[in-house]
DNA sequence: ATGTATACTAACACTTAGTACTAGGTACTA
DNA sequence: TAGTACCTAGTACTAAGTGTTAGTATACAT
C-alpha cells in the first residue's frame, strides 16, 4: 500500500491517477462511511474526478455502501452476537438431550488457513448444553473440552448433547459434534443453574 | 403484538393510529431497510401519515436507518467476528507470557440477567492463549475451563496468559482472567502447531 | 509548432428519499 | 352545528448522488 506522509497532502501534490485511484479503494475499504465531497479534500481534486474514478473502479456511491456493510451484518451479527443459541436447534428434549447444526462460514475460520476458530465450535456445544438442561438460566461451571480435528469453514458441525447427571442445580452435560459422521469436539460441561 | 391477517391488510381496513403506528415501530425495528414509500403499501395510508408517524414516534429516516445498523455493526463485528485476537493485546513475551483486556457490553451478554456469555470469556483467553506461543496458527486441542464466578456486562476482563510447557508442537498455556483482582475464569489450554 | 490523447473541471438536468410547512377534507364528538 | 382529531394533498427545499456534454490543461509525438 502505497503511504503518503501529511504533508504530501496538505500542500496540494498531484498524485498521479492510478496512485489516487489506490488510494481512493484502500481509503473507501476502510472507511466506506465518506461521501465524494470529503474526498475531494483527501485528493485535492474535483468532486467529477473523484466520480469518475469511482466510476471506473466500479465503487457505488456513499449509501449504496453504507447499505451494504448495513446488510451484511445485519445477518452476521445475529451469527455469533446476538442471539441466545448459536446454531439451529433441531431436536430436544429437555433434561435429557438435544441436537443442533451449525452452518460454518470463513467469516468464522482463520484468514490463512481456513481452519474454523476454535471458540465458534465451543460456542455452539456450550449454547447447547444450556439449551437442554431444564433451567431457565445457567452458568457453565467446568467445561472439560477437545478439539479432536481441524473443522474447515464451509463445515455443517452437528452436534449431540446428553444430560449425564442432575444433581441439586448442577448440571453434568456431554456434547459431542461431528462434521460428516466423523467426530470434531468433545465437551463435558457442568452447568449450575441460578 | 397485534397480527392482522393478510386479508385485512388488502381490503383496506383503516387500523387505528395507536395501532398503525405500534404496527409501525415493530416493522422498522425488524426491517428498518423499508422506505416510506413501501410503508403506504403496507398500511394502506398516504406518503405524509407515515411521515407524521415517524415524525411522532421520533423514528429516524430510512438512510438514518440504514446508517445506524452500518455503523452500529461495523465495530460490533469486529469484537467477535472478524477478528483473529478478541480483546486487546497489551502486553506479550513469545513463547512465555501475555497480557489482553476485553470491555464487555450487553450484547455479549444474556439479556434477562446481563451475566456476559461463557464463550466470550473463552474466545479471549483462547486466542491470548495462541497469541503467546510462538506459532504462525496453532489449533486448541484439549482445554480444561472454569468459570469462577459470573461476569457483568460492562465488566473490563483482564486475562492473562502464561505458557508452562512446550513439547514438540504442542504447547500447553494457563490462562487466568480476572474482573477488578477478582478471578473469574481459569482455563489450561494445549495448543498444538500445525 | 501543431495535433492529439489523457486527465481533469465545469455546468446542467435529473433522481431518490426524504424534511418542513400550509391548506383542505372527512368523521366522529360535544 | 361547530370543534377537534386525523388524514391527505401539494409545494418548496435538501443531500448525495447519476448522467451527459462541453471545455481546459498538460504532455508527448510528429
Amino acid at each position: 500500500m502505497l503511504v503518503l506522509t501529511r504533508g504530501e497532502f496538505m500542500e496540494k501534490i498531484r498524485l498521479s491517477k492510478k496512485d489516487r485511484q489506490n488510494l481512493l479503494k484502500d481509503k473507501l475499504r476502510e472507511d466506506p462511511f465518506v461521501t465524494d465531497e470529503e474526498l475531494t479534500d483527501v485528493f485535492r481534486v474535483s468532486i467529477q474526478t473523484i466520480r469518475l474514478d469511482r466510476l471506473e473502479l466500479g465503487i457505488p456511491e456513499l449509501r449504496e455502501r453504507i447499505k451494504n456493510v448495513a446488510e451484511l451484518n445485519y445477518s452476521k451479527v445475529r451469527s455469533i452476537g446476538g442471539t441466545e443459541i448459536i446454531g439451529e436447534l433441531v431436536d430436544l428434549n429437555l433434561g435429557e438431550n438435544g441436537i443442533s447444526i451449525l452452518e460454518t462460514n470463513s467469516d468464522m475460520a482463520f484468514k490463512k488457513t481456513n481452519i474454523v476458530r476454535g471458540h465458534h465450535v465451543f460456542a455452539q456445544a456450550e449454547s447447547l448444553a444450556m439449551a437442554v438442561i431444564d433451567e431457565d438460566v445457567a452458568l457453565t461451571g467446568v467445561a472439560n473440552i477437545k478439539y479432536k480435528s481441524p473443522v474447515n469453514a464451509g463445515d455443517k458441525l452437528i452436534a449431540k448433547a446428553q444430560v449425564v447427571r442432575k444433581r441439586d442445580n448442577k448440571h453434568f452435560v456431554h456434547v459431542f459434534t461431528y462434521v460428516k459422521q466423523e467426530q470434531v469436539f468433545r465437551g463435558k460441561f457442568l452447568l449450575v443453574s441460578i
